[in-house]
DNA sequence: GTGAAAGCGCTAACAA
DNA sequence: TTGTTAGCGCTTTCAC
């Protein structure tokens, strides 16, 4: 790459004032005589001169930049979420770093990285759990971390989400509500934060309330989304469960699909409730009773929650984090649609 | 933020050696002594030092980050093919600014200029087509442009993509060797050049083969996807159509379901192709007949070419691009499933 | 209101 | 094989 033609210094001498003062024009920096300030704003328009962000973060030590580390976009509850992240980024003129983890903990980690070592101002991190390393490099660092769409072992970063305990109980409960006699629980492994400490605690506190015992061989894991969902079908039928909600959408897709495949009616013979939000859940037929989530919100807070935390004295913020809990929890809903009595 | 507290001059001191030597072996200079080597990774180690890459950027003008734009992250379509530019960039260690176009002109312009500000190495574009201003921009500047996943008005872009012309005509012949009478184009603009210049063409090339006349009112806009698609359902039927090429997967879905939703037999009484070849397709009922497209491939493919075109000297890469076009075309496909007979 | 000058942390000749 | 020395383009005191 060839040295950059114009520069800062190219247009103060084109406009006869020192560095100094095209530095305060371009920032806005009122201290400026107005017309100094037009005659340089003429210069960089004349050459067409762009300030360099490199330079500008080197000296400043601000990159307006964030390191967004997602699971998969290509999973559209998080899309959603970045969608939400990008437009909030855009608006406060930042620029984001977005990064597959593929869900691969040692990914993360290398992620999380080479985002700090570009001097990221802040990270949006998407993802159930949080690896010893990964930790330390947080917390070793100054950057703030926000949590979005989940909720991780370290209860200490500010998250924002909802409360999946309450939908995932409310869920059971309307399907017990709604002639189901035993109901199943499907999620993608319970041995992650927000499913063992969540998910199944909300499951079985419906359940309990509904006078049933709880059993964990109704609690089935699915991680490859449509695919296990709809090998799930056959498996799930041989316990006798009538009913499920299921925590990802595209799970339940391949389940309502592999149901419908082998004959069982739904709602009739099985009844559904996803919960996700997302679009998958309107295009199967019949189309899924859900618990509805504002994703695009979960990431537009994240990334309003960030900006604050980069703005604010780092280690006030920090505190205010760790004691308060800057943590936000949103409302969810519920849809009843077609999967469902 | 404060000053970053370890340094290449920190390295330096404690291990007794010059700025340029920790450089060196940071950057894997093989003109290092063994030894020499050994006690800065120490050092570095001990010291846990990081190498600040905004600073590097400066300094080498390279900043191993590429920019991405995207229409929408939320479309499976563009999402899978940002799967497979990540991954490749993963790979050749480069992060990737990652900014939603919206599909809005002004937003794009902006979102390249806030991009090259930040001094990215290469930029990948999704779109269907380029202002002149955005023309401008690119043209101005040294970086290298490669267009992924569609075709635009600028020919000298080098591309990724399918066959698009072929693929809509291969569809729509299928449809009329397939019991179909009368077959509509379900498109997104008529304006856009992916459009105008190879699907209408590829549709009129296919009618006029079967020896059908050409009737620009079987040519149907939909924009918003699903819900569009949906209601062109009534439109649809009114012009007597018995099957139609869908461009989009959303737009297909929506226009299935809101055919059943109407009683039409779907593939009984209308036959639909669609060409995005998303999930979307194999989760509705019957499932969609589409067109595949190697979609994360055009994404890796893409992103290959960018490094080329990177590493490569930039002039030279310029002119090789736009005299021999260095454009790829991957193959497509066909998946025949239940929406057609 | 404006300018001079010292960095920010690193790379890259050029010497040695 | 290693060190010295300029920058890269900008921000930011600190004077004036």
């Amino acid at each position: 790459m060839k040295k950059q033609s114009v520069t800062i210094y190219t247009v103060a001498r084109e406009a006869r004032v020192s560095m100094a003062t095209v530095s305060r024009v371009v920032n806005g920096n009122p201290n400026v005589k107005p017309e100094t300030r037009k005659k340089v704003l003429e210069v960089i328009k004349e050459l067409n001169y762009r300030p360099n962000a490199v330079a500008r973060g080197l000296a400043s030590k601000k990159t307006t930049t964030v390191g967004v580390v997602i699971p998969s976009v290509t999973n559209d509850y998080f899309a959603r979420l970045a969608l939400g992240i990008d437009d909030i980024a855009s608006m406060y003129k930042y620029n984001m770093i977005l990064t597959n983890s593929d869900a691969d903990d040692g990914k993360a980690l290398q992620v999380v990285r080479s985002m700090m070592a570009k001097q990221v101002d802040g990270i949006i991190f998407m993802g159930h759990d949080i690896t010893p390393e990964l930790r330390t490099e947080f917390e070793n660092s100054t950057v703030p971390v926000v949590v979005a769409g989940s909720m991780t072992n370290d209860a200490d970063l500010p998250t924002v989400r909802i409360d999946y305990h309450k939908a995932t109980q409310e869920a059971t409960k309307y399907l017990l509500d709604h002639a189901a006699k035993k109901v199943a629980l499907v999620i993608g492994s319970k041995a992650t934060t927000v499913n063992k400490d969540f998910r199944i605690p909300g499951y079985q506190a419906a359940l309990k309330e509904a006078g049933q015992e709880v059993d964990d061989k109704l609690i089935f894991e699915a991680h490859d989304s449509y695919n296990e969902g709809y090998a799930l079908a056959k498996t799930i039928q041989s316990t006798g469960v009538d009913a499920a909600f299921v925590s990802d959408d595209g799970i339940a897709a391949g389940l309502l699909n592999g149901l419908t495949d082998q004959g069982v009616k739904v709602p009739d013979d099985f009844q559904i409730i996803t919960g996700n939000d997302t679009k998958l859940a309107e295009v199967t037929r019949p189309m899924l009773t859900t618990v509805t989530q504002p994703l695009y919100d979960i990431g537009a807070v994240a990334m309003r929650l960030l900006t604050k935390l980069m703005n604010g004295d780092q280690e006030e913020s920090k505190e205010a984090t760790t004691i308060e809990g800057s943590s936000v929890i949103l409302a969810h809903g519920f849809v009843k649609r077609q999967s469902t009595k």
